[in-house]
DNA sequence: AATCAGTGTGATAAAACATTACATGGTGTT
DNA sequence: AACACCATGTAATGTTTTATCACACTGATT
């Protein structure tokens, strides 16, 4: 059975990913940034992405076509591992972490709410019933 | 489930391939060669294995490790694509294709009876028997 | 208008791979 | 013993793929 493939098992290098998620090389790198996925380097520092790497890359693009945006992908993906999030630093990067504040969080999920639905929806009720 | 995955796609470069095989990058095109295998190819001529290739490979790299030749192997593994052997052909190259005859049959089973147990085999009861 | 988030694109360097040729250690053959 | 062959190692060279970084762009938010 395939020499016991795990699904954590550094496999796949960037341009199978990008076929099997028809998501560009940005985007994935990006979504790395954002420590939606970690994936795995090879010596020569070349990424290497598991099973599990593509789900969750999955998973990312499917809440990306309902119109949810970065933080709310955090929100949701990475619900267990203490929910933070980042601030810029001018060292480059997005490292700092913080717990929400209730502001944030409102914030937040009111722009959840707000996008939501903004794809496929009638032209005439808009989002001027939030604000 | 990972975006379906089927067991022929291509999707491992090269280096993956050596890993979860433990072979070398020369045995693994050397057993291609002799269409034990035949991965797909990227747009750039690239080799991309899939999930049967591998298997495959372990499945040689085994009776390899029994001691039997790719003579033998190939008459153990493809044995539904029509039997046939390669020649040489100047212009480089295993190609030309052609129907056993008696004697290589009896040729290549003799060697294979012969190598069966070469290893693991007790030093004193050795080749004499057979020749 | 200015900002920000998410993504595209281009430049540059390095890693990984393809191909080819030659070398080598066993094994079998003459 | 000398030779030939099989399976593999290794080196040279060229191309593809990826990494990193910087800047541009578009649409939505302030």
């Amino acid at each position: 059975m395939s020499s016991q493939i795990r699904r954590t098992m550094p496999l796949f290098p960037m341009g199978t990913v990008m076929k099997l998620t028809d998501l560009s090389a940005r985007q994935i790198r990006y979504y790395e940034q954002h420590h939606l996925i970690t994936p795995d380097r090879s010596d020569g520092n070349r990424r290497l992405y598991s099973l599990n790497d593509i789900d969750r890359l999955l998973e990312v693009k499917d809440l990306l076509d309902q119109g949810i945006n970065m933080a709310g992908i955090k929100k949701i993906l990475l619900k267990d591992e203490s929910q933070e999030i980042e601030l810029e630093t001018k060292d480059s990067g997005v490292k700092l972490k913080k717990e929400f504040t209730d502001e944030e969080l409102r914030k937040l999920l009111r722009k959840e709410l707000i996008n939501a639905g903004r794809f496929n929806r009638s032209p005439g009720m808009d989002r001027r019933f939030f604000h």
